[in-house]
DNA sequence: AACAACATATCAGAGCTCTGATAATATGGG
DNA sequence: CCCATATTATCAGAGCTCTGATATGTTGTT
C-alpha cells in the first residue's frame, strides 16, 4: 500500500482492536490462523498438512480406530474425517481393513511409512510447541491451558 | 459405538491428552474449532459464514478498504478474502467501485442490507463473546490476551 | 423372526484456505 | 521517457470443513 493520499489508519496485529483491547473470539481466530499458518510451513516440505498430522498422532496413540472415533476426537464431522483420511491413504500413509466382526466398520492403522514420516512431523512441530509456551510462567500457563480447555467444551 | 468388545478407551475432551496435559498446539486448534462450530451454529439462519461476519465487521470500521486490505488485517491471503468477498456481493452485502484515482483498486463497502445483517449478526454473536471471559478474573483474562496476542505476532 | 433405532461409511454440494501463476496498474530510478 | 519494482486483482488447482442425504450393518424390542 503506502502512498495513497485517502489512506484510513489500519491497526497492526497487536494494537487497537487486533491487541489486547479486541473481542476474545477475535484474538483466539487470530492466533489459531496464525499457529495454523506456521504449521502450515513447517510440515509443507513433507507434504503433509496439519490436519493429516493430527490424524496420524491419534492413530499413532490409538491403531486400530475407525473414521468414526477419529472424528469425534478432533472434534469434526466423519465427512471431514474421510477427506482426511482419504488423502493419508491414497499417500500411502495409512492403510484400512474391516472390522473382523462388524462388517461395517474400518480400522485404520499407520503403515510403516506413515509412522517414520509422523517422526519426521514430530520432529518440525517441536520447537513451534516450545515457542507457544515461552516466556510464560508456570501459572500463566495453566491459565491458557485452563482457558482453551473450557473454550473446547463448549 | 458402545459395546465393542475390543474397544480401546477413548478420552473425552478435557481428559487426558485432550485436557490440561495435552499439547498448547492441540488445545489451541481444538478450542478455536470449538469456537467457530459455535458461531457457524449462531449464524447459520442468518446465511453468514463466521469469515463473512468478520469481513464484514472490517468493513464497518473502516469504509473502502480493499481486497488487499482485508487480507492484511485478517491474516489471510488476498485471494482467499477474494472468496469471501465474492459470496458478499452476490448475497448483496457489500459493494465495489474503482477507486477514483487508482484504477486497479476497488473500494469496498457495505450496503444498507449488509449493515443490518451485520446488526444481526452482532446480536447472535454478543452472548458467545460473552461466554469467552465468563468465570475469568480480570488478571486471568489478561494473561489470556496477552497469550493470544503474542502467538498472533507470530 | 421382524422391526425400530442407532452407528458407520460414503456421495453431493457449498464455502474457506492455501500455493502458484498471470495481467494490469503505480511508483521510483536511470 | 523507459524500465524495474511493487501492489492489486484474478484464475486454476488442491485440501479442509460443513450440511444434507443415502446405503449398509448392528442392536434391542416386540
Amino acid at each position: 500500500m503506502g502512498k495513497r493520499s485517502d489512506e484510513v489508519q489500519l491497526p497492526e496485529v497487536g494494537e487497537g482492536k487486533r491487541g489486547e483491547a479486541g473481542h476474545l473470539g477475535y484474538l483466539l481466530r487470530q492466533a489459531a490462523g496464525a499457529f495454523r499458518h506456521q504449521m502450515d510451513r513447517a510440515l509443507a516440505d513433507l507434504g503433509v498438512t496439519p490436519p493429516q498430522f493430527a490424524v496420524m498422532t491419534m492413530l499413532a496413540a490409538y491403531p486400530g480406530i475407525s473414521n468414526a472415533d477419529i472424528a469425534r476426537l478432533a472434534l469434526l464431522t466423519p465427512q471431514t474425517v474421510s477427506v482426511i483420511i482419504a488423502n493419508l491413504e491414497r499417500a500411502g500413509a495409512i492403510q484400512r481393513a474391516p472390522h473382523s466382526v462388524h462388517g461395517r466398520i474400518l480400522q485404520i492403522e499407520l503403515t510403516e511409512a506413515g509412522r517414520s514420516q509422523l517422526k519426521a512431523c514430530r520432529e518440525r512441530v517441536e520447537g513451534l510447541e516450545r515457542e507457544l509456551a515461552e516466556g510464560m510462567s508456570e501459572v500463566e500457563e495453566a491459565v491458557v491451558r485452563a482457558w482453551l480447555v473450557r473454550v473446547a467444551r463448549g
